[in-house]
This record gives structure tokens, sequence and C-alpha cells, in this order.
RNA sequence: GGUCUGGUAGUUCAGUUGGUUAGAAUGCCUGCCUGUCACGCAGGAGGCCGCGGGUUCGAGUCCCGUCCAGACCGCCA
């Protein structure tokens, strides 16, 4: 037998219990006369003694050998230590062995296997399996793995079915670029891996299973950033016989049983808002709503009073930074080259504040203090506050707003982790131009119904057509969207139409669905939460390939198994592949 | 496709205006230590300064190219 325990349940109450224990040599702290060594694995820290006089002579001899990350095996009572260790659960107890055996020896590992590890990224993504052994990684895994039971526990019990949907797909190159992979037995032909199980969902709704979900890997070929790898995990869910309303109400209840669930925390009510309020009160589609801070809109009071900058603007946007009056010429400096990089893309800052009772501006020279005063009143800002002015071409100049209200949030620690404050947006627009296609896109996809009331528009005004589609946003984290799908030939028809597809495209690739709707297929409407975004939230760390046990590097490679790679001539030729270059 | 930042000991980093033998911490090895728990103390080993060119009497340091890593923009229906 391997261990009668694991290495974090012992206590005082086991105080004289012939144990055994494996696990991980942690750290061997020698005293000379007395050595201890530190036994780790997933549930905890347990620490065994080796006394000159007591302990077995054998022992100790064969302890010289021990490293950093040996297997090894201990039989041995449970003693009480002479000092003890608050900060540790096994801290009152140590083990006394009277038999070791060192079942697996170790290299040293080049980082240090701890709480907080020395390694650098690079370094343990190549060894990502003992990095895996530290105790955050540890928790985070853990986290999902309770993510997983939850979610499918509290969706069986809303009535919904979990089936599996094919990996190997068709190509369709609208929106992200799809994985593609070979065919062996149709020469030049090739399945894709797919984006999302989408129309598979829908079928399923035509079919009549009435509520579906899937916990699914997805698959993406574009560039990756913290929050994005090109394979992820969706929560995808879908639902028949629903408004937009029924879905919304159905996920917010998931969502709060998981945070209640996994984390004990009750999510506050979850506000609403559309997304033309959310871009005027927030310059984006997914504001943090944990801090206040909301655009101001100063058009009417700034525009036309000479000042060509603002003049020029399609948009005066302000924020106002609550005690901001005492920030130095330094601060304010460094707030305009935060605006000014090129991510955020603001052409400079403008600042109204009070100055010893006095008002003072960046632009004293274009305004008097009465118009001053007019913007700061209008801004709702104090004496002790200051007022940041951005202007310029309205997305460019909302964005910006957006970035700086997130980075003043920061500044002022109101955007506490372990605070959360969930939102939908709804009522997104259906189509967005695209400048270099020439064309419209679909901005959540082209299976989004469009409000009915608005159908009319889609052949004379595409680009002001709503759609019955919705975001999830916790923090400012777009955690899961969805629409009420188009259930109807005619209406998939004209919106394949608007978005440029000839009548033949849109048979070539979506025949399936359009023949599947004119057999019955009902209302229904879902969701897909990104699995991966939802751990990182509620675990509090930004990326989320701390969440993913084996994840891929920012250049979409797996350092660890040295992915991609070439293949052989023979695979090539089996697959009646050639490969340039 | 683009912008920015970085690459120096096993690891994390410092390295001045271009100038002697490239440093620190930590890890590793050795010795000492009777209650440690980030133990402590003493000593030791450990470097193709990412790679390739160039400028210079002289390059870790300046220039050009290249590779790698990270963040972001584009992209992500």
């Amino acid at each position: 037998m391997y261990r009668t325990h694991n290495c974090g349940e012992l206590r005082i109450a086991d105080k004289g219990k012939k144990v055994v224990l494996s696990g991980w040599i942690q750290r061997v702290r020698d005293k000379g006369s007395i050595k201890w060594v530190d036994l780790r694995d997933r549930f905890g820290l347990t620490q065994m003694i080796l006394e000159e006089g007591v302990s077995d002579p054998a022992l100790i001899e064969m302890s010289k050998g021990f490293g950093r990350e040996f297997v090894i095996q201990v039989e041995g009572e449970v003693s009480e230590r002479f000092s003890k260790n608050p900060e540790l659960s096994t801290g009152d107890i140590e083990i006394r062995p009277e038999k070791i055996e060192v079942l697996n020896e170790s290299k040293t590992p080049p980082f240090t296997i701890e709480e907080e590890s020395d390694g650098g990224e690079e370094l343990r993504m190549k060894y990502r399996y003992l990095d895996l052994r530290r105790p955050p990684l540890q928790r985070n895994i853990t986290l999902r793995h309770k993510l997983l039971q939850e979610t499918r526990k509290c969706l069986d019990g809303f009535g919904f079915t979990e089936i599996e949907t094919p990996f190997l797909i068709k190509s369709t190159p609208e929106g992200a670029r799809d994985y593609v992979v070979p065919s062996r037995l149709h020469p030049s032909e090739f399945y894709a891996l797919p984006q999302s199980p989408q129309t598979f969902k829908q079928l399923l709704m035509i079919s009549g299973y009435d509520r579906y979900f899937q916990i699914v890997k997805c698959f993406r070929d574009e560039d990756l950033r913290a929050d994005r790898q090109p394979e992820f995990t969706q929560i995808d869910c879908e639902m028949s016989f629903v408004s937009m309303e029924d879905v919304m109400e159905t996920f917010e209840g998931l969502i709060k049983e998981l945070f209640k669930n996994v984390l004990g925390t009750e999510l506050p009510e979850y506000e609403r808002i559309s997304y033309s309020e959310s871009m005027h009160r927030f310059g984006t589609d997914r504001p943090d709503m944990r801090f206040g801070m909301e655009l101001v809109h100063l058009e009417e009071h700034a525009k036309g009073k000479g000042f060509k900058v603002f003049d020029d603007s399609e948009r005066v946007v302000g924020v106002v930074l609550e005690g901001g009056s005492s920030y130095s010429r330094k601060q304010i400096d460094a707030l305009t080259d935060f605006v000014r990089r090129p991510q955020v893309g603001a052409g400079g800052l403008v600042y109204v504040k009070y100055n010893d009772g006095e008002l003072k501006s960046s632009v004293d020279k274009f305004f008097s203090k009465e118009e001053l005063r007019s913007w700061m009143d209008h801004a709702n800002a104090g004496k002790e506050d200051m007022l940041l002015i951005l202007a310029g071409e309205a997305n460019r100049t909302l964005f910006a707003a957006s970035e700086l209200r997130l980075e003043l949030g920061d500044r002022l620690g109101l955007r506490k982790k372990e605070e959360f404050k969930p939102l939908w947006v709804y009522d997104f627009p259906m189509f967005e131009y695209d400048e270099e296609g020439k064309r419209f896109n679909a901005i959540h996809h082209p299976f989004t119904s469009p409000k009915k009331e608005h159908l009319a528009l889609i052949e004379t005004d595409p680009g002001s057509l709503l759609a019955n589609a919705y975001d999830m946003v916790i923090n400012g984290v777009e955690v899961g969207g969805g629409s009420v799908r188009i259930h109807k030939r005619d209406v998939q028809e004209k919106v394949f139409k608007a978005l440029g597809l000839t009548e033949e495209e849109a048979n070539e690739k979506f025949g399936f669905l359009m023949e599947a709707l004119e057999y019955g297929a009902p209302p229904h409407g879902g969701i897909a939460f990104g699995f991966d975004r939802l751990c990182s939230i509620m675990g509090g760390s930004e990326s989320i390939r701390d969440y993913i046990a084996f994840p891929k590097n920012n250049a979409a490679r797996d350092v660890m198994l040295n992915s991609p790679s070439m293949i052989s001539e023979e695979q090539l030729k089996e697959l009646n592949l050639k490969v340039r270059g």
C-alpha cells in the first residue's frame, strides 16, 4: 500500500497513529543533528523528522541522497511537534519514519515548485507538468473541474440534454479562419474543425430535443491574446420555444448557481442595458459596472466656440476623475501618454480642474471661465475633481474614452477582483459595414434573427437593423453571447443576401440548414459561454492560460510538444498533399 | 500584417559615457549547526552576454539583420 493518508489531512487527533504517506520532497531542512523533510502532494504538506540518536541511522544516511522532487514513501508514526507551525494545516504534527522508500528520483527541476515560482513564463510552459504541480495551478485546475461538474449538474437540473456534435465538419470561411484537416479517403478535400457547434445545435432544436447543452472544444485559427486560445472551451446551449427574455432568465440562473456553489458568492441582480445605451454611457459594449465614472458628452457645450480641435470632432467626450484636482502636471502627462498610445489611439487629452478656487484647463486660451464651468457642471464635477476630455472621430473617441475610464478605475482601485457585477447588453445591431470588404458582416452570426419590426429595413438600410442578440458581461469581460435564431427559411435567405452571399453560395454552404428550417423548425435561441474566461474571472486571473492544463503560447505553439511540426513524406503522400518551399 | 517591451550564471535580474578579471539574489555542491518550516552561518562550482553581420584600437553596451518570448493593434461571423 502506497499510502494510508494524503499529505494534507493528518492532525493532532491522529497522534500516535501508524501511517504511510507518499509524495514529493518539497524541501529538506538540515539542522545538523535534526533534519526535516517536507512531503508534498496536491492535498498539502506534511513534515517528516529525522533525528540523530532517535531515528534509524540507516534512514539518516539514506536521506543524504534526497533532492527536491524525489518521490518517496514514508511509513511511520504521527507525533506531536515540539515547535508547531500555525501557518500549516498539518503544522501540529510530524512523521517519525520507520521505513522510507525512494519510489523515484528526480533531476533538480529548472525552477522552484512552490506557491510563487522563480521560473519565467516560457520555461514553465516547456515544463508545464512541473508547473502544474504548483499549488496555484492546482487550485486553478481544481476550480475548473468544480465549474465543469456544477455546470453539468445545474443544466441537467434545468432539463437540458448533453449531446455531442462532430469535430470533423465542413469549412465555412465566413467569420474566423478555420482549422482544416486533410481527408485521406477523399484526395484534395478537407474537413474543418468547428468554430462552434452553432448549426448542429439549431438542428437539434429542429429534431425536438428542446434544451441542449455541450461543454465543447471550439477551434479558431486567429491570432492569440491573453484571453484567446486557438482551441478553447464553450458551454454551448440552445433552447426551443423561447424569447430573448427566457434565455436571459435561464442563464442568469446558471451563472448565479455557479458563483454560489463554486465560490460561495451571491451575485447581485443583473443590470440590463441596450447596446446603444452602453456605447453612450461607457463607450464600449462590455462595460465594467463595478464603478461609475460614466462618459460625459460635451459636444453641445464645447463645439462651435472656435477651438478647431473640438469643432472638427464628431465627438467630445469627458470622464470625471474624482479627487483629480490634486493631480500634478506630471500625472496628467502620464495620462496623456496613456491615451496617445497606439493601442488607445487618442490624439490628446484636455483637462479642466479647480486650482485654488480658479478653473484651470489646458484650453484656457480658447474658452472662458464660464464655458469651462458649464462643462464641469454638466459633468457633475466638484472642486476636488478633474474633467478629462477626448475628442475626434466617433468610434475612436468612444473607444479611447472607455480605455481611459478603465485606466482611471484601476488607478483608483475601483476594480476589485473579489467583486462581481454582472450585466446583459442586448439589442445589438445586426450588421456592421466592413470598409475593407465593402460589404456588411453579421456582428453576431448570420443565424441571428433581426428584430421583427425592423425586418423591412434589411433591404433599404441594413446598418440600422437591430438583432435579437445579447451578451453577458461580468466586470468588463464578455463571458457569453447568444441570440434568438432565425427559424424561417425566407428570413434566413434575406440575411444571407444582405451579407452578399448569392443564392448558390448560400445553398452550397448552408443548404442543409435552410432545408431543415422548412421541416417545422420551432422558434429557438441560445447562448455560448467562454468557459476558460469564466474560470479566469472566477479565479481572479487575467490570463485564461492559467486555467488550461496545456495551453498554447502566443504564436499558437505548444512549446512542450513543440507543435505544430512537419509531417513525413509518407504521410503527405498518403494525404495527397504537396508542401510548398 | 503592424506597434511596443524583453533575451546576460540552472533560474530571476542588475550591468554607468563603449574601456581592467561581467555582478547580485536564488538554486546547486561541500562543511558547521538540537526545533526548523523562505532555517541560519562559512566556503565552492557555475557565463558562446539569443544568433549573424557591421562601426571601433576596443562592443554585454552603438548600428543593421535575424530568431525566440510577452503585451497590444489588425484579426477573432
